[in-house]
DNA sequence: CGACCGATTGACT
DNA sequence: GTCAATCGGTCGG
């Protein structure tokens, strides 16, 4: 069975006809997610404006894994990442810094897929005035090839926190556009400690894709 | 309650 | 390469 829900657009003049991913994508193992994810279109809608990227790198997170937030259990910190697959997880970290997650797998399991490198293609210019310290010196590549980077730029904090991506404010739709075939690379997660999985080679990114966070 | 530190970033040597 | 910023979650006493 194939499940297509097109939502379309007419944002400045411009229509978009977005095949937006259903449920039951966000339903499978997530490791197998979190690579189909690379190259799909992550659409935000903000006030009257579309922002839209490409999703270039990615990072696993699963139950009965220890960097994974969900490894102790539930809190009211990581709740949103025990909702239902394609739901929205946003949480802070270094007292200052927002990070966006996909949560997958069905309710109560507590696993995502962390979002850590986007190509911007649309609403470019509100992204480089949502980011802080973005200045038109620094390289097109440096904007949103980042966790932090990219919910600065797609404007996502708290209040995205648990939102549900089957609903039209945020996102994650097929891309047509998407003409040539890619190379998908992996390695371990950025950041994980010793000790904390850091050897499970869980971060799936497109070879030679600028927007690549750690090359 | 205090100490520690993080799925990061940007500035600087 | 090093390091500060900045704050809420977690853990030990």
């Amino acid at each position: 069975m194939v499940e297509n829900i097109h939502t379309v657009f007419f944002m400045k003049k411009k229509s978009f006809d977005f095949q937006k991913l259903p449920r039951s994508f966000y339903l499978q193992p997530t490791l197998r997610v979190a690579k189909k994810l690379l190259g799909k279109l992550f659409v935000r809608k903000c006030r009257k404006e579309l922002l839209i990227g490409k999703i270039v790198e990615v990072e696993a997170y699963r139950f009965n894994d220890k960097a994974s937030h969900s490894y102790r259990g539930k809190t009211k910190r990581n709740e949103v990442m025990f909702a239902e697959g394609g739901t929205l997880y946003v949480y802070f970290t270094y007292g200052m810094h927002f990070c966006a997650n996909i949560v997958t797998e069905e309710k109560g399991n507590g696993c995502a897929v962390l979002l850590r490198g986007i190509e911007p293609l649309e609403g470019i210019e509100t992204m480089k005035t949502n980011r802080n310290n973005y200045s038109e010196k620094k390289s097109l590549s440096q904007l949103t090839n980042g966790p932090a980077k990219i919910c600065q730029s797609f404007s996502l904090g708290r209040k995205e926190n648990g939102t549900d991506l089957l609903g039209d404010e945020i996102f994650v739709a097929e891309n047509n556009e998407q003409q040539d075939s890619f190379l998908i690379a992996s390695s371990p997660r950025i950041g994980i400690r010793e000790g904390y999985g850091e050897k499970k080679q869980w971060r799936f990114f497109l070879k030679n894709n600028r927007f690549v966070s750690v090359k």
